[in-house]
DNA sequence: CCAACGTAGATTGTATAAAATCTCTAGTGT
DNA sequence: ACACTAGAGATTTTATACAATCTACGTTGG
């Protein structure tokens, strides 16, 4: 057995470039990376202490997904939404989300809803105050297991996207208006409806539960953009 | 003004990466490279006179629009997907399109109208038969001006890479069942019921329109499944 | 004879270095 | 003073070379 790697960075992969696709992908859905952040790839690499090609690679991947704009020859930046974007990302959801949420509740087995107990309960947990990062990590969860069995892999993978951008967007929000309180209790509902069949009921309280958010994001904004 | 550069491949853009990528993804949307062919990095990099560097970087991008598939340390390939996924394509188009002509419709110009009936000219041209390339790339354009006013950047991304994957998927089966021709008067009509503000009316037709296509697909591919 | 192992060849992933492009400043000429 | 050009520094992009990984085939041992 060869001793443990030297672990660069606590960073095991299956390539570099993942490794670091992950590492500032969490960063900026934290936050800390804000929207307009340059990422240097020489200032990136040399964190990391790896070249700059799997850098490269990982801010293309983040690109993709929509958390970075790259300009040629001038670099890349954490991307910019207006409100009027970060809502089309809200709608999406609300278009997509219930679609898949129908295909997939039925075909739910007795340990995705064990999981999905799991998951509320660490929500309740009082911790959930102190780790946003960590709120953010069940959240996807929560959802990608509600979603799973949809045999819509490329709906999925959209909504993954969005998910993640939406996350990014609402946490200094949800956390200052008790969002996240409101979200528990509809999400366990949301999971109490499909354990009952009422798979209808639950993609209506789905769609109704991911435009309140984005009408509550908006809310906030224009009440703070007015003020200041 | 400094002459004409020597034009490595007839391929001018901003990047190398950018131009491999746009050849690559011609030859697949067009069937020459078919689904599950192996794009091997030093091939495409000795045909094209660059190095492995940008050619990778265009593999990635392709990816990202769902064209190719990459699997870690062991190459890519042209992605393959099942009936049932080519499907999902289709149902999602349909969800989204109508939604962006809904938003997009009455933002049209006197030059928008000016372009589309270019476009239908051009289709109902007689060489539409033989060059079924400049057919996708019209069909293409035909939807990106239709949308490009709805304001909804992010959709008609997502929709944007629907189409060409629906497009490499649907021309043989088109060219063989005379879809053209019906696509060719559902699209002037599409643009009629635009011009006259009948906007719900043509939204109405372009989710039958795309649904159809969806449906005479998998017709096709039934058939020619049970024969064999 | 069959299965497990190991090595060779091919292919991808990463590092290093060179080339191309951009930005910003200083200088030049009108 | 102002616009325009030239060039230096910084940053990205690409090429070349090296390392790591996978695949396939032959070998060995049971």
């Amino acid at each position: 057995m060869p001793p443990a790697r030297p672990a660069q960075k606590s960073l095991q992969h299956r390539t570099i470039a993942s490794a670091v696709a992950e590492e500032v992908r969490r960063r900026i859905v934290d936050g800390e990376f804000k929207s307009g952040f340059q990422l240097r790839q020489d200032a990136l690499a040399t964190e990391f202490g790896v070249s700059r090609i799997p850098v490269r690679e990982a801010l293309m991947q983040l690109e993709a997904e929509g958390l970075v704009k790259i300009h040629p020859h001038r670099g890349a930046i954490v991307s910019e939404l207006s409100m009027e974007e970060v809502q089309e990302l809200f709608e999406l959801r609300a278009l997509l989300e219930p679609r898949l949420l129908k295909a997939s509740a039925k075909h739910l087995t007795e340990a995705d809803y064990e999981r999905l107990s799991q998951i509320l309960q660490e929500y309740s947990s009082e911790l959930r105050a102190k780790h946003v990062r960590r709120w953010g990590e069940l959240n996807t969860e929560f959802h990608n297991v509600l979603y799973q069995h949809a045999g819509q892999p490329r709906a999925q993978a959209i909504v993954g996207g969005l998910l993640q951008e939406c996350d990014r967007h609402t946490r200094l929000q949800l956390s200052l208006t008790g969002g996240m309180e409101r979200a528990e209790v509809e999400h366990a509902e949301l999971v109490r409806l499909c354990k009952s069949g009422k798979v209808s009921a639950a993609c209506a309280l789905l769609k109704k539960h991911i435009e309140d958010v984005g009408k509550s994001l908006r809310n906030y904004f224009e009440e703070h953009t007015k003020a200041t």
